[in-house]
DNA sequence: GCAAGGTC
């Protein structure tokens, strides 16, 4: 029986269409990736009986990048991301190991139905689909058609049952425009990312310039929050006067009046009016009116539609959401809502005022969405024209225009749908701009655009302002309607798009000192900001230590910037000073329970030895005599990471720890030692070097009124009870196959050289850990 | 370290 294989875009969908096309009858099992099922059933196709087997990716299967050695931001102009830098297509979420997966289920099959997404990205996604599994797929026979696209709009037994009688072939016109899509997105968007994060590295000491990013959606995203921005700057309020006038319905009860001039700007204009008004004892009535007026019920929900209505009245809650959902559906099949609209209007000496009511006559869908509602009013008086009432008051009130508020976020996404930029990826970019400090989230999800932010958008207006227009995304995405369509070839498109842009960015690179001097007056330069901190080696005069990211010291003197490690405290390591540089040490800390080193700001920018990389402190230093190196402090091979070695950290006391220099680990060892020392003795059974530890007089865990003892940590009766090593001696490898089996790094002379893996490594070594020190 | 687009 031949096989035929089906591939839809996401898991849930492969089992909603194998469910419909197999009537319930199916087989179901979890692919090697655990996240894909396959569901199997039999019937016919083509006119004879087959295996089904029901299948799906997890959306893209190939991700666009450049060949690894482009990757290099040191290495490479980003003007030769634009042409000369080639790309490749890798598996977008290598865990998934999708390609083998298709390879796996589509080996021996002999047709095969593309069930992907009725949109120019399932297109695409189809052809990575075949390229996968069209090499182990049983060959045609005779010109026989293998390859077929079903085309659906919604996931309906008809909708689906109608798809699979009517399959016909994947467009490559179409998927050829989203890999055009890609490739500019990628070019466009990493050789100014590139660009501008390394211009403004390191200029500025107060600007988070870790990553300044530019896109073709998230740019213009930001546009939008910085133009409202730039609106509230420009505004300027203006006054202007109101008439309000009341009139008396009843005993007790009054009517408020708007003015049908609404509002003047001139002082003395309103005064005259109020004049001509105020002395006028009743308001005649000149004309009412009633309309029986409809509230519609809303339109089918989409995906654009819910983020709003989620951003803008729901929180992050998933019931809350699929309430809405299931609410805004009913609504939607209810009867609009009806009501009825009265206006009566009155004439009080020249002047005209109005004021009007609804009555809701039928609630319809309101019933189901209540926030909805047509507001309860009080119902105005019955009365016809020429009909006269007591005027209560007439009053003049001062008012004054206000600025527009910060986009809301709600607002934010209309403008974007809009303009084009895709549904599905709208949070993200919103989130992308939050991410790189361009805009800040402000109570009631208003987006108030950074320093940064604003500078940038500026900046590009100044230059070259299509950078930041929307029209940047829709006319790029009209060329690509055009190679959809089969109307414009793939290549020149591509091609004539990158030549435009490149010459934008060349532009952009001679003009970037516009930029920069609004970035001068919104930010500080490096050597007026930070705090002293460490001796620079060469001058000896204080570095200022620059604390936003990325964070590094900067010698002016020199003029010279030190990188230091991110995402933790500096501080000053008791002015002890490399022996290498002459440099004073700094010491980085991760917090109070995570784990700490010294490092040499020189070092750790210039590896001072062969066998060392950029980014090393004292921690993983070769010198062989230094007190703060590796050869130093190092006590024996980490017991989770392949090449990392557990260094005395030579700060945590009175809670000693141990610390691994290239994983998390961290180890908690001899609580109230006033000293411990690295040993240049090494065990006898592992080779681990032996700690020297001096206890406190009173606190002394040792027997007797011993205060000193000197062991291995891993091996010494005494220290294992002291670290809780107490069952860890029958865990830890160097106990379980004798001498022959000896490992770990101690300083001995059978040490390996540090980075090395150990070649007979505990297989277990989750749980030798879990012994040790959880 | 970068884009945007799928989806987990």
């Amino acid at each position: 029986m031949k096989t035929v294989l089906m591939v839809a875009e996401k898991p849930s969908l492969a089992q909603s269409i194998a469910k419909i096309l197999s009537r319930g009858s199916l087989s179901s099992h979890k692919g090697l990736n655990g996240a894909c099922s396959v569901h199997e059933y039999t019937g016919t196709f083509a006119g004879q009986p087959v295996r089904f087997k029901m299948t799906s990716v997890c959306g893209h299967v190939m991700t666009l990048d450049f060949l690894g050695k482009y990757n290099k931001w040191d290495k490479v102009d980003p003007a030769e991301l634009f042409s000369q830098a080639p790309t490749e297509k890798k598996e977008a979420n290598p865990k998934l190991n999708m390609v083998k997966f298709l390879q796996v289920e589509g080996r021996g099959c002999d047709y095969i139905v593309l069930w992907l997404d009725c949109d120019k990205e399932g297109e695409n996604i189809c052809f990575e689909v075949l390229d996968a599994v069209l090499p182990v797929m049983n060959k045609a026979h005779g010109g026989e058609k293998t390859v077929f696209r079903a085309r659906f709009s919604s996931i309906t037994d008809t909708d689906i049952c109608n798809a699979m009688a009517r399959l016909g072939e994947p467009d490559h016109n179409e998927a050829l425009s989203v890999d055009a899509r890609q490739e500019l997105d990628l070019r466009i968007g990493c050789a100014f990312t590139r660009f501008q994060t390394k211009y403004f590295q390191g200029k500025y000491g107060d600007l988070d310039s870790s990553l300044i990013s530019f896109g073709p959606c998230q740019t213009p995203t930001l546009g939008f929050c910085v133009e409202r921005h730039d609106k509230i700057q420009s505004f300027k309020p203006e006054t202007y006067w109101v008439l309000q006038a009341k009139v008396n319905t009843d005993k007790d009860r009054s009517l408020l009046l708007d003015w049908d001039r609404v509002r003047v700007f001139d002082r003395e204009i309103a005064q005259m009016f109020l004049n001509m008004t105020k002395l006028e004892k009743e308001a005649q009535v000149e004309a009412t009116s009633r309309k029986e007026k409809a509230k519609q019920r809303p339109l089918a929900l989409n995906t654009v539609e819910m983020l709003r209505v989620a951003s803008s009245s729901l929180g992050g809650d998933a019931w809350r959401l699929y309430e809405y959902i299931t609410r805004h559906f009913i609504a939607t099949v209810s009867h609009d809502c009806k009501y009825l609209q009265s206006t009566i209007s009155f004439r009080i000496g020249p002047e005209l005022f109005t004021c009007s009511g609804k009555t809701v006559l039928s609630p319809g869908f309101t019933e189901i969405m209540p926030w909805q509602s047509v507001p309860l009013e009080e119902s105005l008086p019955t009365c016809q024209r020429g009909d006269t009432f007591p005027v209560g008051e007439v009053k003049m009130l001062e008012k004054q225009t206000s600025p527009p508020d910060y986009l809301t976020e709600a607002e934010l996404i209309t403008l974007m749908e809009k303009h084009g930029i895709a549904d599905a990826s709208i949070p993200v970019h919103i989130n992308n701009i939050c991410q790189r400090n361009y805009v800040t989230v402000e109570s009631g999800r208003r987006l108030k655009p950074t320093n940064l932010g604003i500078v940038l958008v500026h900046g590009y207006y100044k230059i070259d302002a299509e950078l930041v227009l929307p029209t940047i995304r829709s006319a790029v995405e009209k060329q690509l309607n055009l190679i959809a369509q089969g109307k414009a070839d793939y290549r020149q498109v591509l091609g004539h798009t990158l030549d435009v842009f490149k010459r934008k960015f060349h532009y952009f690179v001679d003009s970037i000192a516009g930029m920069d001097e609004l970035m001068e007056v919104s930010f500080s330069p490096l050597a007026a900001t930070g705090k002293p901190l460490s001796r620079c080696g060469k001058c000896h005069r204080f570095m200022k230590y620059i604390q936003a990211k990325p964070s590094r010291l900067h010698c002016s003197h020199c003029d010279e910037t030190y990188t230091l490690p991110q995402n933790g405290t500096i501080k000053l390591y008791k002015e002890l000073r490399c022996p290498l540089d002459d440099f004073e040490l700094v010491l980085w800390s991760s917090g109070s329970r995570g784990k700490s080193y010294p490092l040499c700001p020189y070092c750790y920018n210039h590896p001072p030895f062969r066998d060392m990389k950029k980014g090393m402190g004292c921690n993983e230093c070769t010198h062989p005599s230094c007190q703060h190196s590796l050869s130093m402090l190092g006590i024996g091979q980490c017991v989770e990471c392949e090449s990392g070695v557990l260094v005395l950290d030579p700060t945590s006391g009175p809670k000693w720890k141990v610390a691994c220099n290239k994983c998390s680990v961290v180890a908690h060892c001899f609580e109230n030692a006033h000293r411990v020392r690295v040993s240049a003795d090494t065990c006898s059974v592992c080779e681990a070097a032996l700690l020297d530890v001096d206890f406190n007089k009173a606190k002394s865990p040792l027997p007797g009124d011993e205060t000193q003892h000197m062991g291995c940590v891993f091996c010494d009766p005494v220290f294992q009870e002291l670290v809780e090593l107490k069952h860890a001696a029958s865990c830890h490898p160097m106990h379980r196959g004798g001498p022959g089996r000896r490992q770990g790094r101690g300083r001995g002379r059978a040490r390996r050289p540090p980075g090395k893996p150990n070649p007979r490594r505990p297989k277990d070594k989750m749980s030798a850990l879990a012994a040790y020190f959880v």
